[in-house]
DNA sequence: TTAATTCATACTGAAACGGTAGGAATTATA
DNA sequence: TATAATTCCTACCGTTTCAGTATGAATTAA
């Protein structure tokens, strides 16, 4: 689990688009102007939300993006892990042979990471979409 | 919280020293060859570990690094944050007067990272040095 | 036909990461 | 007292990643 803006961004861009889901597709220049992201890094997040099933993507002319899901069954873990595409960084080493200082098979904190690695994802498993635009959810609409 | 190998290699460290506590002081070199970590680089570490009062040193000859406390009593959290000065990062910007988007307040994702930061960092305190250290005991001393 | 959009890819400046390098200060011990 | 082993201190550096630009093509509503 990695955690760079490009993740925050994408939570923040699918909110956006569960708030306003139904106006028909959003236009990355409506998310960009209101939630303050570059037009193009946008554009760079939602071809890989889109390749992960999370989106729809209408083209052309008054095109846009429309949530593949309703917001309620959409976990934020399923955004995250979308727009970055290596899960599991910074820790050992995970596949390779010589164990993770390249002597003994693990080190000594390797569990560690692994737990710390499943209570961040177990995290945001448990959140949903839903639950990030329930107070807002009333100015908008 | 953030989570860079230097922190994973802090916490190695420490592990080893907790391992071998009833042996006098520790030298990084020792360190460095049982866990594979650049002595210099351990060096850096232990500048760190040494300001946060985590060891303390001996200097000379036949010097080296001591826990301040007993394994049961050091956490984690301690030690990671100790060599990575700043704390909370990758997420809104905290203190500015503009909230996380220069417009309005807060951006809808604020308070999803405030507690990620929060599970991150419970997760940590949670686990002592001596946590670790329990399964590798029977093979040294 | 034009403007608004998504799609695709290449490039880039700055920062951070993960170290190295060199030397000074201290101290046990031969 | 000389030497070797150590901590202490600071500067530097190569590579990668982050975050974002730039450019242009394809698509489609109006």
């Amino acid at each position: 689990m990695k955690l760079t803006t490009k993740g925050r961004y994408a939570v923040m861009a699918m909110a956006d688009l569960a708030l306003f889901k139904d106006k028909g597709p959003i236009s990355l220049t409506d998310i960009s102007l209101r939630q303050n992201i570059s037009l193009a890094y946008l554009e760079q997040i939602f071809i890989k939300l889109k390749n992960n099933n999370l989106v729809k993507s209408v083209r052309g002319a008054k095109g846009g993006y429309v949530l593949e899901y309703a917001p309620e069954e959409i976990r934020i873990s399923k955004i995250i892990s979308a727009v970055n595409e290596e899960i599991k960084t910074l820790n050992c080493k995970k596949e390779s042979k010589k164990g993770c200082n390249n002597k003994s098979s693990k080190c000594i904190t390797h569990n560690l990471w692994d737990q710390l690695d499943q209570h961040i994802n177990s995290f945001f498993e448990k959140v949903k979409l839903q639950d990030l635009i329930k107070k807002n959810q009333s100015a908008n609409k």
